[in-house]
DNA sequence: CGACCGCTTGATCATAATCAAATTTTGTGG
DNA sequence: CCACAAAATTTGATTATGATCAAGCGGTCG
């Protein structure tokens, strides 16, 4: 065991803080995050590129809007939200990232991060220097696919975002939002039903392009139907399938 | 001279049809497609693997949702809109790809295609097998740099439209599909005052997350205003600042 | 302890959706 | 080339959804 997994569906506990530097190979998110597609020979080659940050305390920035594009991000630990601001000055979220997902990818077209990056509670990071990852990749067919599909997935992702905006109502993007983290937490062996919202409500509405006071009022309807017991950020999806309906959409 | 540009702001005329198969080297895109960072050796191994196909009528599709991914396509001639299709059957419309612009790169993440692509009018594309865009990329280093950077500009487009969708009124999403197209013809040396739109006011609506009457409804405004001139598709813009203001968005 | 922040709930309002119908444009066959 | 049908676009009237405005609650931190 190298990572913190006790009483994983409470993760109001503080983020463990030991063994953040834990290589690739012995990372326990290694078959959802980049070194998925892998041989072991390879992960230590990438290993080698890959900086560790010491755990970065909840609102810093990775990088911010503008800032020269020099790495990519893979979350270890905690959670990070990705924004952009609008010539007006508000705040537009662009995704959250949670552990063994990528972010950063934004910045490479202009060489100039598109978007910044916060976290949202205290959270590890690795910062993967995008030079490297490039020479690496040339010489690593699978580490390229793979790279390429990261990429490829943020753009189908941007994609169901645009259409859950488009076209949903806001019950339908609320129940949405947590279908999604409830299955990102699945795959990451945590569970489904029963987890910590790491983004205030001001976030969500943000994302889903509500006001807050939408957000809330669509989380005491999902009470009321009995889909959710919501205490705060702690939520305990009670009919999944009931979400899921109400959500109108795959995943 | 290899393509048509007579009389190129009165787009009405049908798309010229010889000299189809011209060479990257040759091809008047070159300097914003692929072909981009390319040396002249270079360009022409990327030629190799480039298959030019005759030009496609109207409402044929390049690809569909769910086909097996094997190419990405650069529009040569024409326009191409890419959707979507939700569980209920409605269509999203998730990008507008004209001459020089690559499309079809939602397709690797899950080697299905994530969207579906039609042609809005008679185009021609160029379709490129991604294997082997992937091999030469892997030998090409300013290929690879290259293809991640219009991945990730479609990342940063698609987040746009994502602010778009969420923070502007039908007003601001429409004056900014204007300005966008506008700027893109400007960068293929077309008139950016006065062109045609390829695409009808139902998919104009579709890809703004707005009913036709309300897209109806902004265009008759902005006549009111003498922003534009509309006659049917064709477009005059009268007064670009008034629209860029009404946009209220950078581009 | 009090000020502040995040969240919730209620009342009212505005924007764009919906419903309905007229008008223009496009496509087709004679 | 014209006539007609079908499709696309425009305009108007009404409605619904979520925004805005306003107030109150509970927890936290200085």
């Amino acid at each position: 065991m190298s990572a913190p997994t006790s009483t994983a569906t409470h993760s109001d506990l503080k983020p463990c803080t030991h063994d953040f530097k834990v290589s690739c190979g012995n990372c326990r998110l290694n078959r959802i995050c980049l070194p998925l597609a892998l041989e072991n020979d390879d992960i230590e080659q990438l290993d080698e590129i890959i900086q560790r940050s010491k755990p970065v305390q909840k609102g810093q920035h990775l990088y911010r809007e503008g800032d020269e594009f020099t790495s990519v991000y893979a979350v270890r630990s905690g959670a990070i939200k990705a924004y952009k601001t609008t010539d007006d000055g508000r705040e537009q979220v662009t995704g959250f990232y949670l552990p063994g997902e990528i972010l950063g990818m934004d910045g490479i077209s202009k060489n100039t991060h598109a978007s910044s990056a916060r976290t949202l509670e205290q959270s590890a990071v690795c910062e993967i220097p995008f030079k490297s990852l490039s020479k690496l990749s040339a010489l690593m067919p699978s580490l390229q696919h793979h790279f390429f599909q990261l990429m490829s997935r943020e753009i189908t992702e941007d994609q169901i975002l645009i259409t859950l905006l488009s076209k949903n109502s806001a019950d339908e993007r609320v129940a949405a939002l947590l279908v999604s983290i409830s299955s990102r937490n699945a795959r990451r062996k945590l569970s489904a039903t029963h987890f910590r919202l790491p983004m205030s409500r001001v976030d969500i509405g943000n994302y889903l392009g509500l006001t807050v006071e939408t957000v809330s009022r669509v989380f005491s309807r999902m009470q009321k139907l009995d889909f959710l017991r919501v205490d705060n950020k702690e939520i305990e999806i009670l009919d999944m399938q009931g979400v899921k309906n109400m959500a109108n959409v795959a995943g």
